[in-house]
RNA sequence: GCCGGGGUGGCGGAACUGGUAGACGCGCCGGAUUCAAAAUCCGGUUCUGGAAACAGAGUGAGGGUUCGAUUCCCUCCCCCGGCACCA
């Protein structure tokens, strides 16, 4: 083996080994079995430092548990239908299903690069039909349970393009492509009844303790289960139904508010033209939520009346543009007096505002100002009639019986949750399997005839499915009754696809069955890692889906994932230099040099190629847009792929962001570089493989101490706290001491080799190539991951003597050394003796002494 | 707007259960080595004062609880993630 370091050659030669080894094939001896993933990737053309931070966290984890003698799953596959894909057609006229494989192709060799120890044997992607052909018939058998089923939504439609679009395509309400004013657009879809599961999927939350509590929270807040109660009020010959968490408030309730899209406001609008005009410019701008409530609130009178149901009282109903028809009923009864929208909108159209809870002592109502105050629930009822003087929630028990007996409403339990529209007006996804019949209706594909095909050469334009076009496709006799019909042309919504994939990486293989026996085997997923971004949607459904499995018999699981970490996103420096019209031309970091002052703060950043100043712009996401991205194939052409897994898993904790540092890069790499050197200077001395010291001078025995706290510490940072920043600092802590031992007689030098076969062993999990290649040069054959976790020797860990601090009025004064377990007093006794604690002390009185054993000791004295 | 998270030296971060704030790394400063440079090695490095010993201040801002607060509580400011068709 080469003198130097030398990764580019040492990293190919040992993956060369693990592939013949079979080292990284999930089905290995008869340990336990530990499934870890990672979430799969959308094949965007190469890898970025997110996946490249992903995947080492999933592969630290993965061979740790190797160590701990587990047989690991560790499987890898491709989130591969998709927008990204059908815009890359449009900017380069490449069919999506090429540009989405050659992506593949690329990013599976980057991975290979990286060391990860996946069972590739188990690779999927989601664009094979061999995959989403278990989409189709699992879609058939919802249908058939009624969990799918079809009913009208909106979409934000581009009138140029003739083309609904996403969310992110709409930039400042109008088309990201044509920019045309988007218009909201109602049509049918085909959506599943995950409210019909919303209590247990909030319920089973609590059981999910291996998951950040504020995922949880963020998942329950989005399920939004709320207790009120349904209302119904009269208007005419139609009754207008809400919903309403507050019904203790009926009694101020003073006008009604109803969405544009309710058939109320509808009707209403037929013979007046003023209000179908606002209905209309209500129909303006996009559907996001965060569109609607950042919008201005605005309304207009129907002129229609509904009555109050227990005052009789006629009460004015208006078109408003902050209710949403897919939440509760789609109107409401408007409280302004405790609520704060309603309040808004009161104020802004002169509504009344009529006071029915009591405020805290003190505090008046002000009808012009809003004050949270208002909206609480610990006042009791006021001018409410006979309902005055309850507390809040007997003022809703009450009122809610007397609407009972009126049959007027009833308590209702209502989420926030909506049921997942999971149609897409787009090529790119897996074809949902229905032919439309003028006789028949809507017919299943039979499951024989699955899977529906994707045709893979069509290439979207942007105005449209293309898949409207493709006559091939297209066009298909009936199933019921043979007449000449019509597919179905949307496609699947891609959060399908990735409901399940983790179900599918036991029995990739299955052609009879979506899955089999090995998936409970290996299921719940024990370790589940991925970006913070998906806290909501994906993990949600991801745990709907595994219930609709369960539900039909086909997993056992409860829950998908055991355990749950959410990774920080990686950040780099953006520099930037605007031109005239102020536009902003961005620089890839990489580009840039930086002068530093004598502190080293930075003081000027210019562009290498011209030398010429450029602008910090701040620390942002990896982005294109602000060019910041760092390719991490460039790095490991470099320096190798262990200095950049190192790198990546020192520079933060995996919950937090990572901030991209080259010069950080450059610091593993010296890292890496002295283990291989301390490791030459020790076989130059012979090496002894399992030799272990016998009786140890001091500076061995400290040495000897830290080596096995290293591995109690190292093993919890891994196995528990998942702190692979603190291990690889405790790590880099102990090979400079080891390196700066010198050995003088034989006891030292087994201690030498001791230490170095603890420090391959505990470093492996972050850098596999290099621990492979230590354990082999200080003399064993075999595989590092074989020799498993090394043990602690509770032996090295006494200690004659620790350091105690002294602290006077909680400010440290001294310091004294005390043997370990001392006794108060022996302590308190050395604490008052301390030179400099004297000092503090002098002739005041000592009020108070704490002793925190073997840490502190705090003197209060007065004065 | 709503829900969730974060803020500690010049920088990334550490301090796990309320007990030494700044581990480890980067950068910077000084030294060794070198014809010279790179690389490497050794030492220093929160700020202020001081030759030093040491003292004072200090974890986004303000307040509180405590012998003791980065950690717990209240108010506020700033940054980030999600908001149902980006994945």
């Amino acid at each position: 083996m080469s003198e130097n370091y030398h990764p580019a050659a040492l990293e190919p030669a040992i993956q060369k080994q693990w592939d013949e080894a079979g080292a990284h094939r999930a089905e290995r001896g008869d340990g336990e079995r530990f499934y870890c993933l990672s979430m799969f990737p959308y094949p965007s053309g190469k890898l970025h430092m997110g996946h490249m931070r992903n995947y080492t966290i999933c592969d630290v984890i993965s061979r740790y548990q190797m160590m701990q003698g587990k047989q690991v799953l560790q499987p890898m596959g491709w989130d591969a239908f998709g927008l990204p894909a059908e815009n890359a057609a449009m900017a380069n006229g490449v069919p999506p299903a090429k540009w989405t494989r050659d992506n593949i192709a690329h990013m599976r060799g980057q991975l290979k690069s990286l060391g990860f120890a996946i069972d590739w044997e188990r690779e999927l992607a989601t664009c094979d039909p061999e995959y989403y052909r278990w989409n189709q018939w699992f879609f058939l058998k919802l249908l058939e349970r009624g969990i799918a089923y079809k009913k009208t939504g909106v979409v934000n439609w581009d009138p140029v393009d003739q083309t609904v679009l996403a969310n992110e395509q709409v930039v400042d309400g109008r088309g990201w492509r044509t920019g045309a004013l988007v218009e909201k657009r109602e049509i049918p879809m085909y959506y599943l009844r995950i409210t019909d599961y919303a209590d247990e999927l909030l319920e089973s939350l609590d059981q999910l303790d291996g998951w950040p509590e504020r995922v949880r929270t963020m998942q329950a807040n989005w399920i939004g289960k709320s207790e009120g109660a349904e209302v119904s009020f009269a208007c005419g010959e139609h009754t207008i139904k809400v919903f309403t968490t507050r019904p203790d408030t009926l009694m101020g309730a003073t006008f009604m508010a109803v969405a544009a899209e309710h058939p109320l406001a509808k009707e209403a609008a037929r013979n007046n033209p003023e209000l179908a005009t606002f209905i209309a410019e209500c129909q303006k701008g996009g559907v996001s939520e965060a569109d609607i409530a950042t919008q201005e609130k605005l309304g207009m009178d129907t002129g229609l009346k509904a009555v109050h149901p227990l005052t009789g009282d006629e009460l004015p109903i208006w078109v408003a543009n902050y209710v949403l028809m897919g939440y509760g009923e789609g109107a409401i009864m408007a409280v302004p007096a405790h609520d704060e929208r309603d309040f808004e909108f009161a104020l802004k159209y002169d509504l009344p505002i009529r006071q029915v809870i009591s405020l805290p002592d003190g505090q008046g109502f002000d009808d012009q100002a809003w004050d949270d105050a208002y909206a609480a629930k610990d006042g009791e009822l006021v001018n409410s009639a006979s309902y005055s003087g309850l507390s809040c929630q007997a003022g809703f028990d009450a009122i809610v019986a007397d609407l009972e007996k009126n049959a007027a409403g009833k308590a209702r339990v209502q989420f926030r949750l909506r049921d997942w529209g999971i149609s897409r007006q787009r090529y790119w996804g897996c074809p949902i399997p229905i032919i439309h019949c003028d006789s028949c209706g809507d017919v299943p594909v039979p499951e024989e005839d699955l899977p529906v095909r994707l045709p893979e050469d069509l290439v979207p334009d942007g105005s449209g499915n293309p898949l409207n076009r493709c006559d091939d496709f297209l066009n298909v006799p009936c199933p019921k009754c043979g007449k000449p019909a019509r597919r179905e042309t949307d496609t699947l919504d891609t959060f399908v696809d990735s409901s399940w994939y983790f179900l599918r990486y036991p029995c990739p293989g299955n052609d009879q069955a979506m899955v089999d026996a090995s998936t409970s085997q290996w299921m719940p997923v024990d370790q589940y890692i991925g970006g913070i971004e998906h806290a909501i949607l994906h993990l949600l459904y991801a745990r709907f889906w595994t219930k609709l499995m369960r539900d039909e018999g086909l997993v056992s699981v409860d829950e998908p994932f055991a355990r749950l970490l959410t990774q920080g996103m990686v950040l780099a420096e953006t520099y930037y230099r605007e031109d005239e019209s102020g536009r902003r031309q961005w620089f890839n970091p990489a580009d840039v040099d930086l002068e530093r002052d004598d502190k080293g703060r930075v003081t000027r950043a210019t562009l290498r190629s011209d030398g010429q100043p450029v602008e910090p712009g701040g620390i942002e996401k990896m982005a294109k847009s602000k060019n910041n991205g760092v390719d991490p194939q460039a790095l490991v052409d470099q320096y190798g792929a262990d200095t950049v897994r190192l790198f990546s898993m020192f520079a933060a904790p995996p919950e937090q962001s990572l901030e991209w540092s080259d010069a950080g890069v450059e610091g593993a790499w010296r890292f890496l570089r002295r283990l291989w050197s301390g490791v030459s200077q020790h076989i130059a001395r012979g090496v002894s493989p399992g030799a272990r010291p016998g009786k140890l001078e001091s500076e061995g025995r400290e040495l000897r101490r830290l080596l096995h706290e290293s591995i109690a510490k190292v093993g919890d940072d891994f196995g528990r706290r998942y702190t692979f920043n603190t291990a690889i600092a405790a790590l880099m802590e102990f090979s400079n001491k080891l390196n700066r031992f010198e050995p003088v007689n034989e006891q030292d030098h087994a201690l030498v080799q001791e230490c170095w076969e603890g420090l391959a062993r505990l470093i492996a999990p972050v850098t596999p190539h290099l621990a492979e290649s230590l354990w082999q040069r200080i003399g064993y054959s075999g595989s590092v991951f074989e020799a498993g976790w090394p043990e602690v020797d509770p032996a090295a860990l006494v200690r004659d003597s620790i350091t105690v601090v002294v602290q006077v009025n909680g400010k440290v004064r001294g310091r004294i050394e005390a043997e370990p377990g001392s006794g108060r007093d022996v302590l308190e006794q050395a604490a008052l003796a301390e030179e400099n604690v004297q000092r503090f002390v002098a002739d005041k009185a000592v009020r108070k002494v704490i002793v925190v054993p073997d840490k502190l000791v705090n003197i209060v004295v007065s004065g």
